[in-house]
DNA sequence: ATGCAACTTCAAGTCAACTTGAGGTCAAGT
DNA sequence: ACTTGACCTCAAGTTGACTTGAAGTTGCAT
């Protein structure tokens, strides 16, 4: 099982450098040893990031991250925490499919006004008061 | 056509009056009038900001809402961007689902180290090395 | 043995998106 | 006429998630 460098982390995962160094700051993820100073990863890692990737797509702060995937068991959420969360993606999955239609719509129909549009007024009717998912900045 | 004032809107759109005068001054939204020093705002403003709601949880910025669905000529996105960005949510979309199943697998599935459990692994199988979607900070 | 690219640490900086607080205004009800 | 509560402005503060920079270390190819 040979270990990886932090650049071959990188260079898969799409991850710089200073954010994997800050991932394991937080308790994110750890590297499996050094060599010399330098942090050596299992390759099992790439899975994890990919998950926690995914998980900043769903919207989830690092912290939440951390308490949904963790293997430490004081900071695991309880189960059914975490099938709400579920939920809540699926809730959120509708959401983006009405975006999506409307981003088309914008795209596709000559109105100059879309606000006033009745067909696009139409796809926004089922999108009530929410309170916002959480979200993170860019990675430039 | 009446016009309600900033504390209706926050009632019937969960946006919190700071938000809404920040949004304001970003460009997202206007009001309509003042009454005395308070915002006058058009009931279809809501429509606006279930849209911007919405947008948010698809992962754009404020500068990106603004310029896909400014009412101004000189700030608009082209067409064809905004088809793609139709699409990118589509990816979104399908990357959520996985994320929803994998929590899921991690509620019910016994094994200690999800991991390492197989079925965890295929789940993942198809998150590959991807640049994050931008995305912005809670309210609380 | 030497050079250097690829790592390291640590403190400070940045950025978006808000929130907070102090102090002020004003319309409407009593 | 007065009080009150809902609004206002403007500057400064906060938070999460990183990034940057300076200064140091080290495995490895030459």
């Amino acid at each position: 099982m040979k270990l990886l460098d932090i650049g071959e982390i990188t260079e898969r995962s799409g991850i710089r450098p200073s954010t994997l160094r800050y991932y394991e700051e937080v308790g994110l993820i750890q590297s499996a040893s050094r060599h010399g100073l330098r942090r050596q990863y299992e390759p099992q890692i790439l899975t994890r990031l990919a998950l926690i990737t995914l998980a900043k797509t769903g919207g989830f702060s690092l912290t939440e991250i951390a308490g949904i995937f963790s293997e430490e068991e004081q900071l695991q959420i309880p189960r059914d925490q975490i099938r709400e969360r579920a939920d809540l993606i699926d809730q959120q999955i509708k959401e983006l499919a009405i975006l999506r239609d409307a981003l088309r719509h914008v795209a596709d129909c000559p109105a100059p006004s879309h606000m006033e549009c009745p067909s696009f007024q139409r796809l926004l009717k089922t999108t009530g008061k929410r309170k916002p998912a959480k979200r993170k900045p860019p990675t430039k």
